[in-house]
DNA sequence: AAACCGATTGACTGGTCAGTCAGCCAGGGA
DNA sequence: TCCCTGGCTGACTGACCAGTCAATCGGTTT
């Protein structure tokens, strides 16, 4: 027979998926491994068959959907029409991501993203890479003259990345309410906020 | 004699300070009491003389903190002149908060403000009662007719402080340079890139 | 049908700390 | 001079948990 992995690959899924739900549960730190194997319905020694530790289990996922991220928002870069559209774009693919799968985006922001001295460090560098796409379409805007020079582009970059993780905590922490509506209308808002300002033109 | 609680209180501070310094070395998880102790050149149970865990240390350390932003906030509402100009004095207490002690900031922006999963939970009630400071200050702009109004005033505060925050995690973390000239003009540009946005007027 | 082999199991171990506690000591009072 | 008090000390303990490993299972090959 042509070899038949999936039922060990199914097992591996099964792992990372029950790992979103414990993590998004219970948070990174205070779920053990045998938190992962009982929700995965999988015997413990099992997850150390395919990852090498806990640490490992969650790099595997902010690596698998993080590099989705690096390709959504270099795709807006090639493909979109104007620097505002570029980063509708980008904003866009983060929040549907978050529609699309809140679980996973709450532990990649809280766990990774925000965790500044634990694995945040470690992903660092590749974290890094999506500040400087954002840098660089505003940096392209402001070449082409349809941003304003005076604001440093890795400035801006900031900016737009903190107003787009700060409003996915709120609603991951429900300090804002999350309605199917509010994401269309996030998008929207999030992008008139920072390429037209709060005061009326 | 008048009761001497100097020494008392002396060391208390002293392990305060210390532990600031260790956490924003080593961060909150990664510190032992034991190295807070010994940072503060104190015995190991002092520390539990004056603070019931190690939890508690840092709800002190965030607590003291916190309730000075607060008020900084609420004043700059009271006094300031144009929204615009309550919302730079508010992005600039918290900007000279961290060039004052940039090590404590560090500490409460990671182990508390970003910690969602942890003390970011605990003080979750005071984190909001920024941002809704920062809402009644965009509300009144829009009630005033400064501020656009189709943009709600929790979702511009969400934006706003995201935006400070992000800013400080790149000083923090060095993705961004931190010399004494950019607090400044980061005070500006913040201010500048929420009232005005990236597109020229 | 016997050897083989990767997937799977879960009891066990070693190391790590947070927090406890039994007392020590300095200096003020009798 | 001796006691007394409370700030102060640091060795110790109990709990917890990541990671190990020897054994078992089930399907495939010869």
């Amino acid at each position: 027979m042509a070899k038949a992995p999936t039922a060990a690959v199914d097992k591996r899924r099964q792992i990372l998926d029950a790992a979103v739900r414990v993590f998004a549960r219970q948070g990174f730190h205070s779920t053990r491994v045998s938190d992962i194997a009982d929700e995965a319905g999988v015997a413990y020694g099992l997850v150390y068959h395919y990852f090498k530790s806990k640490d490992e289990v969650l790099n595997e996922l902010f690596r698998e959907r993080w590099s989705l991220l690096l390709a959504a928002i270099e795709e807006a870069d090639r493909e979109g029409d104007s620097p505002r559209a570029k980063l509708e774009a980008s904003a866009g693919f983060i929040v549907d991501s978050y529609r699309h799968d809140p679980e996973l985006m709450k532990v990649i922001i809280v766990e990774v993203t925000r965790a500044a001295n634990s694995f945040g460090r470690t992903h660092l560098a590749e974290i890094r890479r999506a500040y400087d796409s954002i840098a660089k379409i505003v940096a392209d805007g402001q070449a082409a003259g349809v941003f304003r020079r005076d604001i440093d582009p890795t400035f801006a970059s900031m900016a737009f990345y903190g107003a787009v993780e700060q409003l996915l905590s709120g609603w991951i922490f429900e300090v804002i309410p999350a309605a199917d509506s509010d994401f269309d209308e996030a998008k929207a808002l999030l992008v008139t906020t920072i390429c037209d300002g709060l005061e009326p033109r």
